[in-house]
DNA sequence: TTAATTTATCGTAATATTGCAATCTAACAA
DNA sequence: TTGTTAGATTGCAATATTACGATAAATTAA
């Protein structure tokens, strides 16, 4: 199948579940490292930095932009892409509960 | 293809990004909140609580195991799952490493 | 032993993901 | 206008994931 049946599990599961996924590949998180590293948010150099081609760097932006973490901004010729920082802040909360919770009741 | 070129990354975006993988399914996130709740690890109750069948949950409890998340113990006739503490453990200092760096370099 | 219970694995089918080359589009420069 | 540059999109191929039923394996109960 591959069709993950979604509509059994509900909205937090399903959206903690999309965070995930949008961290779930080294390159998506090696865009979000460089992101982070050169503070602004140009992304033009994605290109020089990954062994990767062009077109497969534009379809990892893509996934990190549909799951709502980072953004892009038309910035004259080239496009700015930075962190989504409300979305980020919930993802963080999502994953935040999650770890506290096994601290409380799984931890040693 | 579908075949991510991980040796192109380092072991710290691969690492991360297993982990998240392993988190990137809403049946995994709702298998994770049952050993929470559950506190002890008795998963049996999974096949009742999933909309899945028992061989999908398998499938799902392997994977987990596979990324080191949990850990499996044979309990009698059933088998005791629980979070493995040290992995996790990583998990989070890797995840909120990437969260204190956005914070700091990112954040508004 | 036989039967029941619990979980894993196998086989299969459908969909998703990853990746690249080629092409398209938009904006700027000459 | 024409050319250039930056990215996105399309089309394709290969592999991965998700899901299920059926079956296998291991343990306990009778």
């Amino acid at each position: 199948m591959g069709l993950t049946k979604s509509f059994n599990f509900d909205d937090k599961q399903n959206q903690l579940a999309a965070y995930a996924k949008a961290l779930a590949h080294p390159a998506r998180i090696a865009i979000i490292q460089q992101i982070i590293t050169h503070k602004t948010c140009i992304v033009g150099s994605l290109t020089d930095v990954l062994p990767l081609s062009q077109s497969t760097i534009s379809q990892h932006l893509k996934e990190l932009k549909n799951s709502g973490i980072i953004k892009g901004e038309i910035e004259g010729p080239s496009i700015c892409y930075c962190i989504h920082n409300e979305n980020w802040k919930i993802a963080r909360e999502m994953l935040d509960n999650l770890f506290v919770q096994i601290d409380q009741r799984c931890g040693q």
